[in-house]
DNA sequence: GAGGCGTGGAT
DNA sequence: TATCCAAGCCT
């Protein structure tokens, strides 16, 4: 349907935020750290960490290269380190298997670590152009209003993706332009909450505005806790040693959680098994490859 | 496939 | 203050 097409892309053209992982020459490096960043993570977040690491590992050779406790400190508090763990994985496959560039096809893509079908298809369309259908919270959530009709889009389902295919024009350039439409009308107009309608582009064409903005009648989401979970204590440890020069003792580590000393301990061995966190030889904890001595 | 996994701003 | 929410992935 390119009515909807006809009308994001001047929309797009004329809105699209200045965003830097959108300039002309970025590469597909470049993209791929942005989306991996912008995982749950809002874009006010991402772009100082972002540019920090463009200019500081502006290849996956060098970011491959560089030493994991580095590579955590930067990632900084952009959340879901294990994140910047997968990245660093999948630099080190695309230095070795890919010539040192990011792979432009869908399933090169999602064999690297920490690639899933929104973040290939994402890596496809805006950095080399692909026409994908990209489907992030974002799309799920103006596709189920624009074309479904309804407030909310409900669970991830298999018709997600031929879903949103139907929107993109035939033409390769337009489609991935569209996908970025998409995403960016569902970011900054057609947003979870307070919906700016008068603003959108598509409004006379959206089958939630037709049947008079009818309230979710499906199931509630699912709120998920956060005081005293296991996320908030692996991420006072991590935060401990991410402000550390250099290995701690576990004294250090005890007082960073002291509520409950069975879970830290629990905590601490998730972080162990997940690569996160080191012990070393004399009992201390350090970011991954801190005692490597330096050659 | 449901649940786990960080963090902090907005409401 | 508590809940919601943000360009998901993995098991």
């Amino acid at each position: 349907m390119p009515a909807l097409a006809d009308r994001l892309l001047p929309w797009f053209a004329a809105n699209a935020r200045d965003l830097p992982w959108r300039a002309p020459d970025v590469t597909g490096w470049g993209v791929l750290v942005s989306e991996i960043m912008l995982q749950q993570t809002p874009v006010v977040r991402v772009d100082p960490i972002w540019r920090e690491w463009m200019a500081r590992w502006p290849r996956p050779s060098d970011l491959a290269a560089a030493p994991t406790a580095e590579v955590l400190r930067a990632w900084g508090k952009l959340g879901y380190p294990r994140r910047a763990l997968r990245l660093q994985a999948a630099a080190a496959a695309i230095a070795a298997e890919h010539g040192d560039v990011v792979p432009d096809d869908v399933d090169a893509l999602l064999a690297l670590p920490g690639i899933g079908t929104y973040t290939a298809r994402a890596v496809a369309a805006f950095a080399y152009g692909r026409r994908c259908p990209v489907v992030d919270t974002n799309v799920r959530r103006v596709v189920a209003r624009a074309v479904h009709g309804r407030a909310e889009a409900g669970d991830a389902s298999a018709r997600d993706l031929p879903d949103t295919e139907a929107l993109l024009p035939s033409d390769e350039a337009d489609a991935a332009r569209t996908s970025a439409a998409l995403m960016e009308l569902g970011a900054c107009v057609c947003v979870a909450r307070g919906p700016r309608c008068a603003d959108c582009p598509v409004s006379d064409l959206c089958a939630w505005q037709q049947a008079g903005r009818p309230a979710w009648d499906g199931p509630p989401k699912k709120g998920q806790r956060w005081a005293g979970t296991d996320r908030q204590v692996r991420g006072r440890l991590l935060d401990v040693l991410r402000g550390a020069t250099g290995p701690v003792d576990a004294a250090a580590l005890e007082a960073a959680w002291r509520t409950d000393p069975a879970q830290r301990a629990r905590c601490l061995d998730s972080l162990i098994v997940d690569g996160l966190v080191e012990q070393l030889a004399d009992g201390r904890f350090a970011l991954p490859g801190e005692s490597d001595a330096p050659s």
